[in-house]
Formats: structure tokens, C-alpha cells, sequence
DNA sequence: AAGTGGTCTAGACCACTCA
DNA sequence: GAGTGGTCTAGACCACTTG
């Protein structure tokens, strides 16, 4: 009659919250062996049917990986065939391409209107705002202006991120991160991408504009870029 | 219990399949009410469990909806939530644009080498080769290039078929689509391109490149397109 | 042989919808 | 109140991996 389910989530999400928690806290490192589905289940006071399904749905966010016979391991969000996921830009084999980054500038500033926009931020906060370009085997491709709140990554320009992308950050941070969105568009390349990416003056590139959020949601990144696509370099889009 | 399990695909998975057979060939039709779970499980001789674990599998591949208290509902494909799917391009408030579509040609030829390549034909099959305009409000902003398995799509020519796109093509043949990929690029309009967009000669575009496979993994489209995104138009990713 | 995850079963109870 | 899907439990057995 009274609806306390609005207020109690049901059991097996608690349970895969409270084991992305301990995930991200590090207490089970990328790659180590969890331990088996009924010593898990004992520990939280619930069936094995129910840890089934917890572990099932930290699965499918890609948090772990389960064998049969073997075991359920931690997956490292920064190993080769994760970094794909917020990495669009394939190779002639399909190979994701990241680039080398190379940070040009990097400042904490007040948030403007965009920022605050796109990070959902409010009146108040700061964010770093960051410059930086890829270049692959050399040639540098793309630039790109990075916004990252300051909140959720203290003491940033203290550390040495310069050749850091958004995966090591998060890890480093003990930050999951979740789902993102891009958007794609043609334009004419600005002034300072024209000149770091040495192309003629106002020569047609790709505009990428992306957010990426945390795993419960708040974003996490917000980054602008220009990009000239090389030879047999191109943006792909999976729709499952 | 149906079937031994040394020699066959597990039963969750056969009675998925059987289920989304019956659901293609218009055993129950669009936004029609299925069985319930205990009853779907009885006709299969399966336990509830597993009819549920199937149903799931059905509802996560976005065939099925299902809703507390209601009931399990067939879903349509070719409704508006849906037509998203292989549709990246957005409007100002995040809407779709699929935009109107005009075929301005339509053959069927044997496949030549990049159609056989793309689509997986073998070498004497055929294709249909359509070329198509879309127009948002009256305006041109893009063509495409279609190629089409003839096997997949009987008779198609003698179909008044101009205006309709993959998806009610699927539908009208009863094809479950499935995964596609896309590609984006950059480069210049061709010469067909830029006349019927009515673009200056060798202008920046957008080269689009698709292949869309049916739910069981054959490639049923390739398709490549040259577009202008007019106005606040954008081609949009999500990353999950 | 021992240990792991994967499959399958059977049933109780809860939350939601609608007549 | 009757019917639906959603949650949770408890346990048997299978398939795979490793020592």
C-alpha cells in the first residue's frame, strides 16, 4: 500500500552499488581475483541467486569479467581493449588511435556559462580548463580544449597530467566512469588548430564536442576538438 | 529437459530465438499483449525461470517491453522511439532527423566487388542499387548510395518503395534488424552531391558509410551518404 | 579431484495496474 | 480482487579450468 520501494532500491542493485564502491576504492586491484559467488553472497547476507545478479549487472557495465571454471576478475579500465570506449578514432585495422597528448596549457579558472552548462555546475565552482593536441606517429591531428570540474579532481595542477587522457585520470582519481556522448559536425578549423595542426587557414575539420559522465552520473569531462583525420584515419559508431 | 545441452545452445537462448521467429514471421503483431511468463513457459515446457531469462534477453535486444502489472508488449519497430536507432542526426532539441526521402534510381545488378566485400555476397549474387535524396523541410541535405541483397528483398523493384527507408523495408518483409556500424568522414561533395544539394562544387561534407546487419547477423544495407548538416544540425554518439 | 561460474528448476512473496 | 511482471530464495546439476 505505502510504496517503501521507492525508497529501497531493490536488493541486487544495493549489493552491485555496494561493490562498484569497493571497486573504485581499490580494494579488489585491476585484474585480482574476487572472491566466488557464494563466499560474496555469505558476506552480504543475501541468496546466490541474487549476488548472481549483481555480479551479472557489473558485468555488462564492463566493471568485471566472469570465467567458468576460473573466477571473477577486476577489469583495468585503462587496458588495451577498454580504452576503445570513449576512443572513436580507428586505424587502418580498425585499431583505436588515440595519439600521444602533449598539454600546452593548463589553469583553474571559475567556471563560465558553458562550462556550467555542460558540467552541470554551480554558480560558484572552478573547473581546469586545459589545452592540449594528439599527434600520431608524429603528426600531430587533432586539437583540443578539455574542462574537467575541479571538484572531482583536487590538486590537479600539481600532479604531471600533461600526457594523461581522461582513463588514467579517473583511475588515478578513483573516479568510474560511465556512459558519454559526442557530437559530431564540419567546420572551418580556428586560428590556433590551423596553426597546430598545420593546415591552411580555415580548412574544413571535424568538430568533435563531447561529455563524458561518472559512473553514478555527474560529468566528468567536457572536451572540444578539431580534427583533421589523416590518411585511412576515421571516426566510427557502433548501433546495437 | 527439451533438448541435451552437450549438443545444443543453452535453453534460454533456444527459446529467445524461437520467440523472436514467431515474433518476425507476425505470430503476435505490433503492440499486441503476449502471453504471460507462466503460461509462455507451460507451451514451452520450460520453467518460469528460464522463460523469464529468455523474455529478458528479448526486452534488452528492444523486441519486447514489458511492464509491471500490464503485461509483455510486442514492440514496433518502425515507431518514433525506435526510427533512433540507425538514425544519428539530430535536430535543435535533440530530435531525430531522418528527413524525407526520394529514390531517384533503383536497379538490380550483380554485385560487384566492394558490394560483395561489404554486404558478404558470394559471387554471382545480386544486389539493388537505389540512389536517394533527403530533404528536411523542403531542403536537400544529403544522398546516398543504397545496395541492398537481392536475396534478402524479393521483388523489390516491382514495390513502389521510393519514399520508405531500411527500416519499414525490414518490417515489410519481416526482417529483425540488428547491429549496424557507421563511419564518418570528412571530404569533398561529389559531383552529384554537390548538384542535387545545390552546394558549390567540392565543398566539405560529411561521408557517411553504414552497414546494418539483420538480427542475426547478415548484413541486409550498406549504405554511403554525403551530407550537409544544415543549420543546428548534428550527428550525435552515444558511448556507453 | 576440487573449485569455479553457468544453467535450470520450483516456489514464495511483493508491487503495480485495472476492472 | 484478480492478474501481471519484479524480486528473492534455495538448491541440484552441468561445463570448464586448474593442480
Amino acid at each position: 500500500m505505502l510504496q517503501e520501494r521507492l525508497f529501497t532500491r531493490p536488493l541486487y542493485v544495493q549489493v552491485r552499488d555496494a561493490l562498484a564502491k569497493r571497486i573504485a576504492a581499490g580494494e579488489w586491484k585491476p585484474g585480482a581475483v574476487m572472491p566466488n559467488e557464494g563466499d560474496l553472497a555469505g558476506q552480504f547476507g543475501v541468496s546466490p541467486g541474487t549476488m548472481r545478479k549483481a555480479l551479472d549487472l557489473l558485468e555488462s557495465e564492463r566493471l568485471l569479467t566472469r570465467r567458468q571454471g576460473r573466477g571473477t576478475f577486476v577489469k583495468d579500465p585503462t587496458a588495451e581493449d577498454r580504452v576503445v570506449r570513449y576512443c572513436n578514432l580507428r586505424g587502418p585495422r580498425g585499431k583505436a588511435i588515440r595519439g600521444d597528448i602533449n598539454t600546452l596549457e593548463i589553469n583553474e579558472v571559475a567556471a563560465e556559462e558553458p562550462e556550467r552548462l555542460r558540467l552541470q555546475l554551480t554558480q560558484d565552482e572552478r573547473v581546469y580548463r586545459l589545452k592540449r593536441a594528439r599527434a600520431y606517429e608524429g603528426v600531430a591531428f587533432m586539437v583540443e580544449d578539455v574542462a574537467l570540474p575541479a571538484a572531482l579532481f583536487p590538486g590537479l595542477v600539481e600532479r604531471n597530467v600533461s600526457p594523461l587522457a581522461i582513463l588514467e585520470l579517473a583511475q588515478a582519481y578513483g573516479i568510474l566512469l560511465g556512459k558519454g556522448e559526442e557530437t559530431v559536425s564540419i567546420g572551418a578549423a580556428s586560428v590556433w588548430a590551423s596553426d597546430a595542426l598545420r593546415t591552411a587557414k580555415a580548412s574544413p575539420v571535424l568538430f568533435l564536442d563531447r561529455v563524458i559522465l561518472t559512473r553514478d552520473g555527474r560529468p566528468a569531462e567536457w572536451r572540444r576538438g578539431e580534427c583533421v583525420p589523416t590518411r585511412a584515419m576515421h571516426y566510427i559508431v557502433g548501433m546495437r
